[in-house]
DNA sequence: ACAACCTGTTACCTAAAGGATAGTAATAAC
DNA sequence: GTTATTACTATCCTTTAGGTAACAGGTTGT
């Protein structure tokens, strides 16, 4: 079992940034800085799911998060550097998505896969 | 909302390769074929959610399943062409979670995330 | 006083993922 | 006839992910 360490390495990687929302989030913060309830608005997440993808992404130190002292206070969430390196990442998924959605529309599957990104 | 599109392809990607169990049942696969049992034994995973895994694959364009007239019968399962296409993915996956381990045991992390790959 | 807005939290619930265990069907070996 | 091997299914169960809804605490505006 020669190859057993990368695989503990894709597993660990899934442990950080899989699940439903965590890339999804990265992937919004890359466009820059948002307050709580632009992220809920943005990308249709329930404040609760918010508050915890949130803390575990400041907890693994990809976001930064700060409280603005308006009225009424606000937080801004943003990406850590640390969150650079998570650009390979992003957009091998986001390259292979978008290839895969082409591959079904040209029908090149026998079974029938479904896309989200397909109208 | 001009990123939606690349949102959604990210979002496809892990829906069909995201999970537990299937970026790794790819990797093991690169290896080369192997039988029902062997990749049981080889990751630990059961038999039930094997058998699920691989027939989701299987669907999207993945895997190839191939029944050998042995006695008693055996089953090879090996990668389709199609997960070539995955290799940017899982190296860029094994990667990250390869750095993301080093700065954990250099200690670069205020908080304490933790690590499957380290023993 | 009262509503409106922001960032959360709390309690509750459902659905899905995944695990444990046993069993089936075919064949062959002892 | 019993046991073993292979590739599964079937059944049951636990855990986790995620969603809904309500509300708290603070502040500003009416």
């Amino acid at each position: 079992m020669k190859y057993k360490h990368a695989r503990l390495s894709i597993q660990d990687t899934m442990d950080v940034v899989g699940g439903k929302w965590k890339l999804i989030l990265i992937f919004v913060l890359f466009d820059g800085k948002k307050k709580f309830n632009e992220l809920t608005r943005e990308i249709g997440i329930s404040p609760r799911v918010l508050s915890k993808e949130l803390h575990e992404l400041e907890v693994n130190g990809l976001i930064k998060r700060r409280v603005c002292d308006t009225k009424p206070v606000t937080v801004e969430y943003s990406l850590a550097p640390y969150s650079e390196s998570l650009k390979d990442v992003i957009v091998a998924l986001c390259k292979w998505g978008e290839a895969h959605r082409e591959n079904i529309i040209a029908g090149k599957f026998d079974m029938s896969p479904k896309s989200k990104s397909i109208l």
